[in-house]
DNA sequence: GCCGACCTTGACCGGCCGGTCGAGGCCTGC
DNA sequence: GCAGGCCTCGACCGGCCGGTCAAGGTCGGC
């Protein structure tokens, strides 16, 4: 983990590198980390298969390099949706439906995240991920229960709640079950999330 | 698959049998399928490699077997909870309510679900049973929208939204992540279901 | 025209693990 | 006391697959 001795690569070796990426992405999403052998994405890609390990250590570095990837193209498509001006709980429905829409649109891509549990070291990337997004939500939920616009229950709560619905939401659209245009699936979601955390303290008393 | 050539066993036999399953569960649980071997499942339950297939055709069966039982008491639970005479979005909230307290008490068995989906034939076996609680949820739903107590969207998207959040809620708390009492959780996610779920197409028309 | 860095190949290796098998112990009914 | 079903053992097999390696090819700089 974390060598150091990474190799310098010419133009052509970085699309050869990504021509790779590209046919790995394709087979973990659809089969599956662990069923997917490396001689599968040599054989979709074309070549031979010692050439994977002149630009990939491992097959798990190769994994966590198209998580990372596809990882910061998220947080970038989030942050470009919130309006730093916005209050919490609109920013908290900005991120959510930038994500629906952002996984929506690169449903293959991420169905990478489906992707088992299996791999010790695999698992851990995919951990990490979510972790940042996590704290991201964690801020803004803070941020609304200082406003007052958002019950005093455990943030953590709230978190999975959010989390939980874009997952949720984006895993089913991406398997087909929910046939509307990604936009709309975008804006239920952050209906849907928003009216979930709606503090009904006071007129849902009766239980 | 389904083949007739069932064994006979005796009482002994059927212990042991569940000895097994329970070896089983644990480990895949904490491990994942494809990453427990079938000599470590024996190693816990202390037994031979050659006694597995005494008992079970192949490691897919075995997991197989685990999972319909597994399903088959959530069923139970959810059944027991629904009051017939209630509304349909009341029956949602206590079908919801006792899935995510079901779950929560059995959190070693129920991480089984976030098992990956590597295997064509496992896979089957899970999204099997996830149909048929989607059929459930789906039947409500459509009641409700009957009743007029739930807005005229694409039921789909309401299933997708109860089923999520009770998985993703089940999920973060066997995940260690949610440090309340199970009884609150299951309030809580029941909570949440109904305020997403509410009509709001009145008060909330601004966007 | 030679050197060295970059790239590509595919045969091969070695460990791992699901599943098999033959042998043997036990208990029940006759 | 023996036949036959039930149960248990653990050495062994065989295929699969991640990873290695030695060989060779190309191209730019000097």
């Amino acid at each position: 983990m974390t060598d150091g001795g990474h190799r310098t690569h010419t133009e052509q070796g970085l699309e050869r590198k990504h021509q790779l990426l590209d046919a790995a992405a394709r087979l973990f999403s659809t089969k599956g980390y662990s069923s997917t052998r490396i001689a599968d994405i040599c054989a979709e890609a074309g070549v031979a298969k010692g050439l994977v390990y002149w630009y990939f250590p491992t097959k798990q570095s190769l994994f966590a390099e198209l998580v990372r990837t596809m990882r910061q193209q998220l947080r970038r498509a989030q942050a470009a949706a919130m309006d730093p001006k916005a209050d919490a709980l609109t920013r908290i429905r900005q991120g959510t439906e930038a994500s629906v829409l952002f996984m929506a649109e690169h449903r293959s891509y991420f169905a990478l995240l489906d992707v088992e549990q299996t791999d010790d070291e695999v698992a851990e990337v995919l951990r990490t991920g979510s972790d940042v997004y996590a704290a991201d939500v964690l801020r803004l939920v803070r941020e609304a229960q200082r406003e007052g616009s958002l019950a005093d229950a455990e943030p953590q709560l709230y978190v999975t709640g959010v989390l939980g619905a874009v997952s949720s939401f984006s895993h089913a659209f991406r398997r087909g079950r929910l046939e509307i245009p990604p936009a709309d699936l975008a804006t239920f979601v952050g209906r849907w999330v928003l009216q979930a955390m709606a503090d009904t303290s006071a007129d849902l008393s009766a239980r």
